[in-house]
RNA sequence: GCGUGGUUAGCUCAGUGGUAGAGCACUACCUUGACACGGUAGGGGUCGCAGGUUCGAACCCUGCACCGCGCACCA
């Protein structure tokens, strides 16, 4: 450090020391180099998205790790902070399809599957590697020859390798279900991927005619039946108020009812009312059936539904008259497979109506035919009511817009590994910080329904199953196999006898297309085939032989079109990054696995706790017999100061490089880490990295004023000449030391930074730094090389403390101040990185160094005097610079050069000591257990003003006393109390009674 | 509805049984030989409300209120 610039410039170190630590392979984990003495310490990064843009989430999260990493190479571990992305189906493939758009006006369909996928590939290289370089920028120590990619051959090999082994194990299958189903994307999605939101819609009521009441049909039973029937009126078991509703009839005997719906668009989708078969004023109606008045051009015969009985309807909601569309609604869909009812599907895949809806709506968008239904009711006659409601609606996460719960053949999976999954989290054996968070998993983990797996993109891994649809009868089955050149079974598998790998098995599926029920093809229709079980089966093949491949395509096989959810590669992540290929013989040779898995910490938000940390678990314990990892930490979200969460609309999201531009990256670490208390929401607010920048400065100029006094680089402290100052500091070291680790085993890294803070700012350079230019003002040439030893030593120890969460200028500076020279190569020589971090002192140290109980208190007691004679000079305007003079009347005996740190500290002129100070009238004074500090004012003192001022203070110390002796004064305090509680007591209520009669004396003494 | 976190200075948050704290903001003063991205001093709080336990409660217990979050959800 030659030529040092009086404020910290952060940009030109920051690349600089980067670089260097990229060439010098810091960051590059080596296997074969843990051992029992430097054990393995690893993290794997939850994966970003690899369109995505760092935003001050990724911030908070990666800082956090790379706080963890650095502080693992510091203790001596082997680690690996392994990296990578994200391929992000929708994200990535919506964002390509916009490009398309916008540029080429083309869908993806225009230009077909393989081009457009070619399309993604050129972006990804293109635009991909920018979140990987920002992450650089924020100075994470990832080992960068590891970075993964979801999307990369060996991982899309170890994610098709999950599906044939689930597959083969049962837990994968196909099934024609509702699902989550988002018009806009136009995939299904997960039930985690939806997201309920209350919605201001309407609630519409609406009649429909029960058909055998209607004049002239035959068979009529007549309204009076129906009157008698329905005597009995329904009670609220909630309110006990008579409800409402019950069948109506009109002038002319007609007999209606009347439904609640949020979603009349969907009636012609109906293909039952259902009412709850224990409602006294429905339940006769039962196996009856009404018109339903929707599509309005069909003729009355083809519009008759029947009434059922189900005991799903709630008689108190609504007018306990239910529609049920089992093609659009979840519920609907379950009591149309209870009774059996058809099933109508009146929309698109965009949410455009189709052809069943009805010439009125057909072609529609669901919003607006929504509103074209109601109206159409009201054309008929029969809307009886529609008012506003607010409901909640389940929406698609990505793409914002409501879901439809639609029927479609997609594939699904039982999760693996449930039961241990749960266990090592319950026992423990995993941790969770904050804690917490382990009965949210707990709970989901119990109520699992099976994942959807398929989307309907093309951007993503491609289902690897084939399926052909084949004609079965009873003598065929054998003559395709042979065809197919299959010809033998094992184990429900389809084996190819030339392919004898037991790893390549091909799984085969066979579902009868007329009842979709899955046969085992081992024993029906195959052997022998009987003519009852002829007719078209869905033969699926599951494999990952490209020769198998390539031999089912011959035979006119077609790969399903669908890829996997994006999570479904990504629950992968901590062994399908290690070199995992799920052989036996190649995995025990994979060194970076063996040495790295399980891995230590997992870092990430609760939002992704079911997507994603839920899964790795099950995936662990399913393909390695292990846990992922042992502890997971839970981040806050980061919101704006006004506790808004960070979005791209609202445009209240900084962007973390410009922030680095400005502030500095560890500026923008401090700040992110100082406001990020454990577990909570982190409020972010600019003035954050404001602070951050301002601490890096002021380190910065600690250590130029360190540099400025010259001397011996880290010379030998001499207990001999270490004043009570430099005691003082070396015991707050080593305070901080404790707590600054303590913390940091506890992942209370917003503790750590205010440890780190308040002893750098308030302890060090606010008093040992000032008292410390006592000695360098001065002429003893040994006093000023110790107190430079001892400056050395603090800041060695603080600079390795800083390192992990401020790496670039505590680097600069290791350098600089010369802290790397005399260090072995390995252990900060090099770099600050594998500097070893600081240890408490031991006893040895502190014995040697006279570090006792006494030089607290005396350091406590000067502080209290350098504070009140501050005061008085504020209090008489005597300024800050340094000017008064002071004289002090002391109470014992002071150490050589103690007055000369007070004069310093107090920045007075002067300091005189006189046992026999005689002050005149009306003399400010402090009344100090080092003695009575005066302020002489040579004949300027305004006695009323120090009348004043005493009396105020007499006022403060007689409100002390009070509260004291009132407790003293309790008689079952003293008995019941803690011996030292009442010590501590006494003498609080000692001291204040002194400085009384101290006060008293200098009031009187103003006359 | 079930679960969960919060409520302490103007703001953001520490403090988990024994003298209410920090940073920011505010007021006044100071460009002093590390730092104005700085220094010194100061003002500002009946710790959400009500009970209880205790010698003693911001802290433990009970109830309530309000603000979040998660899960479930009725048309």
């Amino acid at each position: 450090m030659t030529e040092i610039p009086k404020a910290y410039e952060p940009q030109s170190v920051e690349d600089k020391w980067y670089d260097f630590w990229q060439r010098n392979g810091c960051f590059t984990a080596d296997p074969a180099r843990v051992s029992e003495k430097r054990p393995a310490y690893s993290i794997v990064i939850p994966p970003p998205n690899v369109t995505g843009m760092l935003h001050m989430g990724h911030v908070l999260n990666n800082t956090i790790q790379d706080i963890l990493s650095r502080k693992a190479r510091m203790d001596g571990k082997e680690v690996l902070w392994l990296p990578g992305t994200d391929h992000a189906g929708i994200a990535t493939e919506g964002m390509v399809a916009k490009q398309l758009k916008k540029e080429e006006h083309k869908t993806k369909q225009d230009i077909g599957r393989e081009e457009f996928l070619k399309r993604v590939w050129t972006w990804k290289e293109k635009h991909g590697g920018i979140i990987i370089s920002q992450l650089k920028k924020l100075g994470c120590s990832c080992d960068w020859t590891r970075e993964r990619f979801t999307m990369d051959p060996d991982y899309v090999r170890n994610v098709q390798r999950v599906f044939v082994d689930l597959y083969k194990k049962g837990l994968i299958y196909r099934g024609k279900r509702m699902v989550n189903w988002c018009p806009a994307t136009q995939t299904a999605l997960s039930d985690e991927e939806v997201e309920m939101k209350p919605q201001k819609g309407f609630m519409y009521h609406f009649k429909v005619e029960v058909a055998e009441y209607a004049p002239g049909s035959s068979g009529r039973e007549s309204a009076q039946t129906l009157l008698a029937a329905s005597q009995s009126r329904l009670t609220s078991a909630a309110t006990g108020e008579e409800k409402k509703g019950g069948p109506e009839i009109d002038s002319e005997g007609r007999v209606w009812l009347t439904i609640a719906t949020t979603r009349p668009e969907t009636i012609p989708g109906d293909t039952a009312v259902a009412v709850n078969p224990k409602d006294p004023r429905y339940a006769h109606l039962i196996g009856k059936h009404i018109v339903r008045p929707l599509p309005a051009e069909l003729p009355r015969e083809q519009k008759l539904i029947p009434i059922i009985g189900d005991e799903h309807v709630d008689f108190e909601f609504g007018t306990g008259v239910l529609k049920v569309t089992p093609a659009h609604d979840k519920a609907d869909f379950d009591i149309g497979t209870r009774h059996k009812l058809p099933i109508v599907d009146i929309m698109n895949a965009d949410g455009t109506m189709n052809d069943l809806a009805g010439a009125d709506l057909r072609g529609l968008e669901r919003f607006k035919a929504r509103k074209l239904a109601s109206e159409k009711l009201a054309e008929l006659g029969v809307l009886v009511e529609e008012k506003p409601y607010e409901n909640n609606v389940g929406f698609s996460q990505r793409a914002d817009v409501p879901i439809e719960p639609r029927l479609s053949e997609q594939w699904f999976l039982k999760y693996p590994s449930v039961g241990v999954s749960k266990a090592c989290v319950a026992e423990g054996q995993m941790k969770f910080h904050p804690d917490r968070w382990a009965k949210v998993y707990d709970h989901w983990l119990t109520n699992i329904q099976d994942w959807c797996i398929s989307r309907q993109l093309w951007w993503g891994h491609r289902v690897p199953v084939w399926h052909k649809r084949i004609h079965v009868t009873e003598d065929n089955w054998g003559k395709t196999l042979d065809a197919w050149g299959w010809d033998e079974w094992v184990a429900g598998n389809w084996q190819r006898h030339a392919e004898s790998d037991p790893n390549e098995a091909t799984v085969v599926r066979m579902v009868r297309v007329s009842d979709g029920t899955e046969v085992d093809p081992k024993i029906q229709p195959m052997s022998p085939a009987v003519k009852e079980d002829e007719g078209e089966y869905d033969v699926f093949v599951a494999t990952l032989s490209p020769a198998l491949i390539k031999n089912f395509e011959s035979c006119g096989f077609t790969q399903d079109p669908d890829v996997l959810d994006t999570w479904f590669s990504s629950w992968l992540w901590p062994f399908a990054t290690m070199g995992w290929t799920g052989e036996k013989a190649s995995d025990a040779n994979a060194a970076t696995l063996r040495a790295f898995y399980p891995t230590t910490d997992l870092v990430t938000g609760p939002d992704i706790i079911f997507f994603w940390v839920a899964r790795m678990i099950m995936a662990g314990y399913e393909y390695m017999g292990d846990l992922p990892f042992k502890n997971v930490y839970f981040t806050g979200i980061i919101r704006d100061k006004q506790g808004r969460k960070m979005s791209k609309t609202l445009g209240n999201s900084p962007d973390p490089l410009d922030l680095i531009a400005r502030y500095g990256a560890d500026a923008l670490r401090f700040g992110t880490m100082r406001s990020a208390p454990l577990g909570q929401d982190v409020l972010f607010d600019e003035k954050d990295v404001e602070l951050g920048r301002n601490f890096c400065n002021k380190l910065w100029n600690a250590c130029r004023f360190r540099q400025m006094q010259g001397g011996e680089v880290q010379g030998e402290i001499n207990a001999a000449l270490l004043s009570s100052d430099d005691r003082w500091i070396l015991l707050r070291l080593d305070q901080a030391i404790r707590e600054v680790s303590d913390a940091l085993a506890s992942y209370n890294f917003a503790t750590a930074v205010q440890s780190l803070y308040r002893f750098f700012w308030s302890e060090y350079c606010d008093w040992y730094v000032e008292a410390s230019k006592a000695a360098f003002f001065g002429e003893d040439a040994a006093l000023k090389a110790n107190k430079v030893a001892v400056i050395d030593f603090v800041l060695s120890h603080l600079l390795r403390m800083f390192h992990p969460l401020l790496p670039f200028i505590t680097e600069e500076l290791w350098h600089g101040m010369g802290y790397s020279a005399d260090m072995p190569e390995e252990q900060g020589g090099k770099t600050i990185m594998f500097a070893r971090w600081p240890k408490p002192l031991s006893a040895e140290e502190k014995e040697a160094w006279g570090l006792d109980d006494t030089v607290e208190t005396f350091a406590n007691v000067k502080f209290e005097l350098v504070t009140q004679g501050r005061n008085l000079k504020t209090q008489f305007n005597i300024g800050a610079g340094k000017k008064g003079k002071f004289t002090l009347k002391p109470a014992g005996n002071l150490a050589p050069g103690e007055a000369e740190v007070l004069r310093l500290l107090l920045s007075a002129e002067s300091l005189d000591l006189d046992p026999n100070f005689a002050p005149k009238k009306g003399t400010p004074t402090a009344l100090t257990k080092l003695g009575e500090l005066y302020l002489p004012l040579d004949g300027l003192v305004d006695v009323e003003v120090e009348r004043a001022r005493l009396t105020k203070e007499l006022a403060k110390i007689q409100a002390e006393i009070e509260k004291v002796e009132q407790k003293l004064a309790n008689p079952s305090f003293a008995q019941k109390v803690p011996a030292a509680v009442l010590e501590e007591h006494k003498q609080r209520l000692a001291d204040w009674q002194t400085k009384l009669a101290q006060t008293k004396a200098a009031i009187e003494a103003l006359g």
